[in-house]
Formats: structure tokens, sequence, C-alpha cells
DNA sequence: AAGTGGTCTAGACCACTTT
DNA sequence: AAGTGGTCTAGACCACTTC
């Protein structure tokens, strides 16, 4: 399994289904163990020569990749098996299509997007402008449950980050990032004050982490003393306490936020299907 | 082959209401030659038929639906039409395949189901057995915010029900379910205390109606004093405040809740791409 | 063996965007 | 006009389940 060409055609599995186009099972490389018939059809083979390219930045946020014939040729599959993959990397907003001008690598830049991972809404009218400051950025040793979040090793380099939000001037949101050292090496209180946009954006723009999916885990808790300061209300008022951790694309978690927020004048809004 | 697009009418295999939307659908031509209004492509108008079918019940929760072969000629159209419209059905979770036995009406009986509209977890260890008493039911005039919500007129029929969770023992979640007077017409509290399993699948199979999605909205509170005594709590106690709001294939709000939850060995989850 | 969903192909044409 | 994604077809074969 050559890993130095990542754009060439995995020689094992995808030259002999060219060949093979009619008889597809003499691809199928069943998986040599015991463990019964299972074989990765061409689509997932595909998929995944797709996110290894991403993965390593290949094609960056906000360009084009080729087009679907293009891949189809270059794979050697029908286009349909391509579309099949493309569609499936839309659906979890890793991709993005635009007919008749191409497909895109999803970015946190758009408007749309950063909508996404926002949870917080007002209770009432629009959703009022939003302010972000940033009150601090050190470079720490990991305690242990950060550590463990983020997969890193207790008092391994580390980076925690203290902000404020508020919407139409009122203070509603306290948090703590914190991000693994080596990834965001470089990364300063003044370049984060610096940046316009939203930090995901920073992010992927700056040090090539790109946010694809997280996961939040929240409760209510008084308001301790230094949170209740921070926004500007007394002590014990029930706020949501929200942990989240989100992933990129290799499913490396690469970021552990503890946020706090204030919801007398907003919510958080959940939806399932 | 139909270049325009438009679906024939099949009198014999279609129930006169199905036939209705199809000719509904058939009356949309292409008619344009200079960009006039927009067509819906074949597997649209077959998924619109198809959710009718589903709305007025004629395949039931747990039902299997014709084969894709059957309904490719039903509709006179190919395999892979019908195809697509079974996958986004099936994304929505509203149909579910299953290889070599056909595919199903999805149904809130099955275990795995139940987890998805469940976001409290344990903060550690394994899910602990789900308990949970209803304490009251009965039929009122819908409150103005109540008849908001679900669609009412203020003073319309509607019925109450009250409810106590617990987890391994633990009291947990008090909550107040609003339901339509009309739709659940003959809801006691005995029949609900009769019923084994999960609510949902209980109005799915006695009432006919299925929720397909719904809203939640979260905030912090503190506890109180009647929720506080039904969880066996001191008042004042930071609680998880949640509001869901449910649809059915409709689009049409059916269910409306107001719950609190108690966070101290639990926490809400929420993922998201 | 028969029937179901799952994968794949090759080719056609449509709609949208850019040149 | 050319290139892109979007829809649709007809047919093949595979994997799984049931008879």
């Amino acid at each position: 399994m050559p890993s130095s060409h990542v754009l060439p055609v995995n020689q094992d599995t995808l030259t002999a289904s060219a060949v093979a186009a009619q008889a597809q099972a003499a691809v199928r490389v069943h998986s040599a163990l015991d463990s019964g018939p299972r074989f990765s059809p061409l689509y997932r083979q595909i998929k995944t020569l797709i996110t290894e390219s991403l993965k390593e930045g290949q094609w960056r946020p906000g360009e084009s990749i080729p087009s679907e014939t293009e891949l189809a040729q270059k794979f050697q599959v029908s286009q349909g098996t391509v579309r099949k993959v493309i569609d499936e990397l839309a659906s979890e907003h890793i991709l993005q299509r635009r007919q008749g001008k191409g497909t895109f690598v999803a970015t946190h830049q758009e408007s749309r997007v950063q909508f996404r991972f926002l949870r917080l809404r007002p209770n009432e009218g629009p959703p009022k402008a939003q302010e972000s400051e940033v009150l601090d950025c050190r470079r720490l040793r990991a305690p242990v449950d950060v550590a463990r979040a983020l997969g890193l090793k207790a008092g391994d380099a580390a980076l925690q980050v203290t902000r404020r939000l508020s919407f139409g001037g009122v203070p509603t949101v306290a948090d703590e990032i914190w991000l693994p050292g080596v990834a965001f090496r470089g990364l300063t209180l003044e370049r984060l004050r610096s940046y316009k946009g939203p930090l995901y954006a920073f992010f992927e723009a700056e040090f090539g982490t790109r946010m694809i999916r997280c996961e939040e885990r929240v409760s209510a808790k008084s308001a301790p003393s230094e949170v209740a300061q921070i926004l500007g209300i007394s002590p014990n008022t029930p706020l949501l306490a929200v942990e989240r951790l989100s992933f990129t694309y290799s499913g490396q978690p690469c970021e552990f936020r503890r946020a706090w927020y204030l919801t007398s004048e907003h919510h958080y809004f959940s939806e399932f299907v």
C-alpha cells in the first residue's frame, strides 16, 4: 500500500477493478482475515482516498476539487460511483456542491456555516450582533481532564484561551478554550485579537486544523464567582455549563471548550430527526 | 420515455387519494421555453407521493412498503430513481432499509430509536434502567402559550400529562406533556399507565400519530418548589429547563413538552456536524 | 431458487455557470 | 460553446434473507 501518492490510484484495488469492470467480485479483496466475507465497496475505498487527501491538505478549504468526470477517470470508475462518494461527503458538510461551478472543500468562512455551531439563540427577536473579547491566552501544561479530553499526556503543552462573548452588548458567554500545544504553535493573544471572523475560520486558515464535528455536554450549574464577575451577574445565578469537544478530519480531538451560558435572554437550541 | 419528466397516472395500483396527488403532480408540466416556473424532478414528485401515503397511514409503522422494483413499475420510472427517494427517506429516519428483507416504515418500537430522542446521559458509566411514573392526566383548555406552540386556538381542548422519570431509582426528570385534544381523544390515565414501552410508541400505535422530528430549547433555571418536591431536591437547585416541540409527517406540531432535568449525575448530550 | 436491497456501469440529457 | 453538477435510464451482478 504505497502512501507516497494519494492522487495516483491505489494499484491494489482500483486498477484491478478497471480491468474487471464487469466482474467486480474479483476485485473485492476479502479481508484475508477469517472474520468472514467483509469487503469494501468501491465507493468506500474512494471515499477513504478522498478523505485522506483532504486530511493531508491537498485541497484546502474553499478550493475546488477535481470534477466528477476527472475523478472518475483518475480512479477508473464510473461517474455514478464518484457521485455517491461526493453525495456522502456533502451530506457530512465536508464538501459542498455548486451546480455549474464544481465541488468545493467546505470552510468555516461562510456565514451559513457559522450558525451551525452556534446553538445559542435569542428567546425573542432576530439574532443580535455578536462581540467576542479575548481575555487571555497562555501556554500551560495540560491538566489531567483536559489532557484526557484532547488525547494528550497530562503535562503536555497546551494553550488556554479565555473569552467573553456578548450579544447586543450584553455579556452572555464566558468560556475557556484548550488547544493542543503542538498543533497550535505560534498562537498568541495578539494574533487572536487581530483576527476578524469566526474562531474556527482562524484555526483553519492559520493552523490548517479544520473542525468538522463536535460533541457538547450540557448541565445546569450555579455561576462560580469568577464567571459571575466576567458576565457581570450575581454569583449563584443558574447557568448552562457547556463542554464542547471538537474533532478534525481524522477523528482526532482538536479543541476542548468549557463554557458558561447565561440563558435569561437566550436559549440553547437543538433539533433532531 | 417521457421527456417532460412527469409521472403517468396509473389508476389500478393506487388508492384514490394517491391518484389525486399523482394527477396533481402530473399537471406540473415543464411548459416553459423561457425560464418559466420550476418543476420538480421525478424523484421529488415520487417522494411527495410516498410521504402522502405514509401520512395517510397506507403503510403503518413497522410494516414493509412495496419493493423497489414494484414501486418503479407502479410509478413507471427506473429502479434508480426509486432508490434515490428511499435513500432520502431513510436518511430522515422515516423509512428503514433491511438488506434481503425489504424497506420498512420506521417505528418508535425499536430500542435503537428510543435513544435518539433521549438526550440525557449519565456522566459516568452505562445508562441506568429508566422508570416512568405517570402522575396525572387531565383534559383542559389549552393555555395561550401551549395553544400557540401546538397551533391551536386558546381554549381548545388539550390533554396534560405529568410525569416523573427516574434513572436507577433516582428521580431525574419532571415533565408536563401537552397534546391536542382532538388527535388524542380517548387518552386516559389508565391507558397511559398500562402501556409498556416508550411514549412515542404508544402514541403511534394507539393514536396513529407518529413523531418524526423535534426541536428543543434549553435554559438553566432554579427549581420551582413544585418541581423540587416531585424530584425530591431542595428548591432553587439549578435545573435544565427543556421545552420540546414535536412534529408529525405533515410538519404539524403534535406534542409540546415542558421538562425539568436534574443534571447532577447526568448531562444533556448534543452532537453536530 | 426466488426475492430483496446494495453496488456499479455506460450513456443520455438537463440546468446552471462561465468563457 | 464548453464545462460543471443534477437527473434518469436499462441492465448487470453481488450480498443477504427466506422458502
